[in-house]
RNA sequence: GGGGGCGUAGUUCAGUCGGUUAGAACGCCGGCCUGUCACGCCGGAGGUCGCGGGUUCGAGUCCCGUCGCUCCCG
């Protein structure tokens, strides 16, 4: 792959205001719409490399946050990267940390315009990360796409409160792309503002500005209601530019992909599959079902009828859910195989049916 | 045969000097999970306190008998 081409974007179909394309990192290309699996210390939990490309992965997510601490950028850096430490050759994202400053608030001491101070969740430790940090950490990591620091606030965030993280974002934004990278590694900017669409379009035109590889939504499923997350995400996708992926942080119920998809969304990572599949649920076509309810006990049936993952064509319902209340670990791996490939296979259907041409029959069609 | 100990929820056990509606853990039943501190979080059902008497205003708790389990001595 010659340097240049690196970090194109190939729009290779629309239809409506959903896309296919292709895009081009050092570690190869990703075909979108794509759904990323979350591997925050740098494994998709409980999957082997070789299991998440037989699912039809391409490209997999690791965390700035967790593995600063451990083992520790240097550590990784000095084995040769992320890539090799993990044994994953496809492309990989960082996410940069910002998340963590939310989702493990309870630990955050302090947020100024500079950075933010926290007790890291590891050893009670007094921190300190700054967008230089989280980037420096992210250039030692080698990621192919890393994340910009950014601020992200809980869905009742207050008013006041949700434009000091909006203009922060955009202060650590510009900083973040200021900050040297790996070659060839490409950098995302964030948008934040929640629902409220004054400081969203703000937000976006601020990050546009600057000028990144790609364009994230970050801020949202963090428990607003669905209806007004759709219209924001639709807002903000028709103000971003077409030739450069976007990606949405952290959706991944079959409903919402597809609605992501619907709303011009290339990219999109989510914890649910494989945390569900952690705790005994299985995505299945209406929704979900919860493999520790007794009425499974004697199911002989797959867990979807039809569906062609490992789970499915092996094993019954009625074993699955033995292994889950045993705390077998295959059961916890063959729940995880499962949802990972209902959402990897439904993207890649969304995508062909783009390409044809008849992606609102699909949308139509889906029973999620 | 003699002596000691123990019988409380499906299981393992708490239960103060006799005092409100007998608790815990695990299990069981169900719900939740969306840029992962995470095989996690939340909720619910479930007991004739071995059985029968007695004392007492009141007994899981004290007394007597009885059944079962268990340990020690013969």
């Amino acid at each position: 792959m010659p340097a240049d081409v690196i970090g194109s974007f190939d729009l290779v179909a629309t239809d409506g205001d959903a896309r296919a394309g292709v895009l081009h990192t050092a570690h190869g290309p990703l075909a979108t719409p794509a759904f990323m699996p979350v591997g925050t210390k740098a494994s998709v939990k409980a999957m082997l490399p070789a299991e998440l490309r037989a699912l039809g992965a391409e490209i997999v997510l690791g965390n700035t946050y967790h593995l600063h601490f451990r083992p520790g950028e240097e550590l990784i850096a000095e084995l040769g990267g992320l890539h090799r430490f993990m044994a994953w050759d496809g492309p990989i994202l960082t996410d940069s940390g910002g998340f963590q400053v939310f989702s493990l608030r309870h630990t955050a001491d302090r947020v100024d315009d500079d950075g933010v101070w926290f007790r890291s969740v590891y050893d009670g430790g007094r921190h300190r990360f700054t967008p230089e940090l989280a980037m420096a950490v992210q250039r030692c990591l080698g990621s192919d796409i890393a994340m910009a620091f950014d601020e992200c606030t809980r869905a009742d965030v207050d008013p006041a409160e949700l434009a000091a993280a909006v203009r922060r974002t955009s202060l650590w934004a510009r900083r973040s792309r200021e900050t040297e990278m790996a070659p060839g590694q490409l950098v995302f900017g964030i948008s934040q503002g929640a629902t409220d669409m004054a400081l969203r379009e703000r937000s976006v035109a601020d990050i546009l500005d600057i000028g990144f590889d790609g364009y994230a939504i970050g801020g949202l499923s963090v428990g607003e209601e669905r209806g007004v997350m759709l219209r924001t995400v639709s807002a903000t996708t028709a103000m971003m530019p077409a030739d450069r992926p976007r990606y949405f942080m952290g959706i991944g119920d079959p409903d919402g992909v597809v609605e992501m998809i619907a709303r011009g969304v290339d990219m999109f990572d989510c914890v649910l599959p494989t945390r569900l599949g952690r705790t005994g649920a299985a995505l299945v076509p209406g929704g979900r079902i919860n493999l520790r309810n007794a009425r499974f006990a004697r199911d002989e049936a797959p867990l979807v009828e039809g569906c062609t993952c490992p789970a499915c064509t092996t094993f019954s319902r009625a074993y699955i859910r033995h292994l889950i209340t045993q705390e077998e670990i295959v059961g916890l791996r063959l729940l995880t195989l499962h949802n990972l490939h209902t959402v990897i296979a439904l993207t890649q259907t969304a995508r062909e049916s783009i390409i044809a041409g008849r992606f609102a029959a699909f949308r139509e069609s889906e029973p999620c």
